[in-house]
Formats: structure tokens, C-alpha cells, sequence
DNA sequence: CAGTGGTCTAGACCACAAT
DNA sequence: TTGTGGTCTAGACCACTGA
């Protein structure tokens, strides 16, 4: 007899694993509740909770699928630039500065929690709204939990939403802060002088290792982020 | 025959309403079961899930009682500047800078939603790390909406301790942004020239009415937002 | 129309903690 | 010890929605 929290474990283990790949239907209620030996309202309550979380989408008829995007709240959909501009309405635009394959240095080893020398990839990249700077993306990606990094140039597509898409994470951490942009930052930012950054660094982890670590930095003059929540909904 | 969701709505209305104060022991499952006509099941979803949204606090034996803080989620205790310098480790301090009742001006009237004039409380208070300074709190309170508020001479407690504490909330917003201080702003908080301020802009609403609206600036050079989720949790 | 998830029930057993 | 919440079950009916 399996409780509602293996039955949760057992799919997340089956999600992480790419057994169940983002987009795929897994078996309907009846189906899992005879493969676990449980009732069919224990496996509801399981894939009910997993589906609170963002992990699966649900829909009567149509079955249980994995979600495509697995982060849950508000909060975390901001990373996700291109959402985030083209909700309001503007133009996004997007652009490579810079991409290196390499051996961790001290900070991507620490940002990282890796040897240093551990291979990574090395982005900088710039997004736009309505033609304006809009966000400095600067990355670390740890080229051995995700191979397939590898063989993308990122040169049309962001890091962001090819890891998003792509990549499974288990958890998250989010560093808000403002700081002073240097003499480049200003520049590529088109920021006037005086002028200071809202930074946001995320760092992603799948089940066994770090996956990226990013500095997410806005002109403070034109960006603020929104929340809003409604805890008895 | 009640539903789960008419449950939770009668129980939220019922917390509103004060019904049941923060700290008071609610029926136990078995005896609200009886008076909604539910099965216990029913009223337990119920429950749960009001305490997962942090409004109610079960423990086995000991009952259901109406949360005292009734927030939810690592992001919103932040505002609470007491509990962050705390768990930290550092030595808390607070001063009340001003205080005014008064008429509603244009900016408190945009920020409550309220008719120019209505009435409300002005506040600016400091909040010290250490005895450095660590918040720069400027607050307009609905004296319509928490009239308690009006023989409160925040003094000794800072408004938004007591608001948490006395004032049961619905929804909330929060705005984060990068800025430069203004002169004042730089030598209350003892900033250097040139540091920006990380700044969170919070509202708060009842079932009716702005409730609050607060802007809380930290020094930029000394202050980091840290959030971790765990979505698989 | 029929298959899927959404919810409810009545009952059961158990885990925990206050007394 | 005992009252409380936590979970599970087997079965039922219903609401949606895709084929």
C-alpha cells in the first residue's frame, strides 16, 4: 500500500528520470491506483498536489499531463523574461554577447558548488523591450548535468527558456538586491549615470547537483517587479 | 450539504468577521461536520488546506486555532524587519520618526484608494541592525479600516508588527524596485554617496478596503532578499 | 457519448501530544 | 490515557470536454 507522499515521490522520481517527459500523458487515476495498490482518491490527492505545484496539468477527459513550465507563483515567472515584456505589451528583443566553454573558475566553482576546472559554459547575453536594454543575463551552466547545453549556440533563443523548457529542477533560490552598475554594465544597459541596478540571482538545482546560477540585472529607473497574492484563494 | 470551498468560505468569513480571533480554538472536525452536514473528509480538506495557506494552525490533540500571523510563504515574512534582524542574529532596534493623523493628501489617496481628505495615519519609523540603520519605513494607514489604529502611539512597536498581529488581511501586493535616496533618505539610513536603496512597496487589503500601504527602503550596500522553494516540497 | 478528473461519504485505523 | 488531527478505503455520483 503506498501513501499519497510515495505516490508523489514515485512520479516525481518518474519526471526527474525524463521517464515521463515534459508534455507527455501518464496513466489516468484507475490506472495508478491499481499499479500502487492504493485507492483511486489517494492517487487523486497525490497528482492533485503535484498539479498545485506546477508540476502536472490536469483536465477532465483529456488526462494528466507533465507540465511543459515547472515553477509555481508569480514570483518565479519573472525570470522568464520574454514573458514578462511581452505581457506588457511591448516588443521583445534578444541578444548573445558572449559564449565560452570552460574550465570553472573561483566564482563559477563557488557559484556553482563545483571543483574548480569542472566544465561550464559561460553566457552573457542582453534583452530588450521595445528596443531598449531591458536585462544583462550573465550565466554559468554546469555542462555535466546538462550535456545538451553543449550543443546549443543560444544565439537565437535564451538560456532561460531553452532551461526552462528543457531542463527538470527540483528547487530554486532567488537573491533580490540593488547595487551601482560598473562602467560596461552602464553601457550595455544604456543606463545614465547615477542610475542604479535591480539584480536578481537565481540559482537551480535538479535532485543531485547544481544546474546554473544567473545575474538577472535591470536599469532600476525602468523596471520594477510585481507580486501579488491572495492567500485565501 | 456543504462543499469544501463553502467550508473554507464560511470559515474565512467567519475569521474576518472576528468571529473567531487570532489565537482562538476553533470546533473541532468532527463537530463542524455535524454542522455543516459533511463528512469529516470534507471538513478536513477544508482545514488543511486553510492551513496551508497559513490562516489556520492544527496540531493533533491540541485542536484548530486561527492562526496569529496569518501570511504565507518565506517572500512575505521578509516585511517583518523584527523577525529578519533576529533570525540573523543581530540586536534589533526601532524609532518612530513621525507620526500624523490626518486628511488624505493625493499620494496617500492614490496609494489606499480612498477620496482625497478620508481619513488616514501617517507614519515614518526607522528600524536598526545592530544599531545601524536597517529599514526606512514611511506608511499611510485607513484609520476607516483599523480604527484601533488611531490609539496606537507606535512609540515602542513598529506599525507593521502590530498591523500583522491585530489586523486579519485577504490579499496583498508587493512592488520591488531599485532607487536613489533622496538626501534625507541617505543621511537617516547613514549611506554612502552614491549606494542605492532596495526598495518594497507592500499594500494590503481586507475583504473591503486598502487596509495599508507601506515603502520599506533598505541600504542597498548592506541589504540581500533571499527566497528558497522547494516546489516538490 | 463516454472517459476522465473532481468531489463527497461513512467508516476505519493510526500518530501524536496534552494531561 | 485519550482526544485530536492525518490518512486511507471502497464506493458513488457528477462535471466537464474531447472524440
Amino acid at each position: 500500500m503506498a501513501s499519497f507522499r510515495d505516490i508523489k515521490e514515485d512520479i516525481l522520481a518518474r519526471i526527474s528520470a525524463r521517464e515521463w517527459a515534459p508534455g507527455d500523458l501518464i496513466p489516468n487515476e484507475a490506472e495508478l491506483a491499481e499499479r500502487y495498490g492504493s485507492a483511486r482518491s489517494t492517487v487523486n490527492r497525490a497528482l492533485r498536489e503535484l498539479a498545485e505545484a506546477g508540476l502536472l496539468e490536469r483536465r477532465r477527459r483529456a488526462g494528466t499531463r507533465v507540465a511543459r513550465r515547472n515553477w509555481r507563483g508569480a514570483f518565479f515567472e519573472i525570470p522568464l523574461v520574454r514573458a514578462e515584456v511581452e505581457g506588457s505589451g511591448r516588443r521583445y528583443g534578444y541578444h548573445l554577447i558572449e559564449r565560452r566553454e570552460e574550465g570553472a573558475g573561483p566564482e563559477a566553482a563557488a557559484r556553482l558548488e563545483l571543483p574548480a576546472g569542472a566544465p561550464v559554459l559561460f553566457l552573457r547575453c542582453l534583452h530588450f523591450a521595445d528596443g531598449l536594454p531591458h536585462q544583462l543575463e550573465t550565466r554559468w551552466i554546469n555542462r555535466s548535468e546538462v550535456p545538451g547545453a553543449a550543443a546549443m549556440p543560444f544565439e537565437a533563443e535564451g538560456p532561460n527558456e531553452w532551461l526552462v523548457r528543457e531542463v527538470p529542477w527540483s528547487s530554486s533560490e532567488h537573491v533580490f538586491s540593488a547595487a551601482m552598475p560598473d562602467a560596461e554594465e552602464r553601457r550595455l544597459l544604456g543606463m545614465e549615470a547615477g542610475e542604479p541596478l535591480f539584480v536578481l540571482e537565481r540559482r537551480t538545482w535538479s535532485a543531485t547537483a547544481t544546474i546554473t546560477w544567473a545575474r538577472l540585472a535591470h536599469p532600476g529607473a525602468r523596471f520594477r517587479m510585481v507580486s501579488r497574492t491572495d492567500p485565501t484563494g
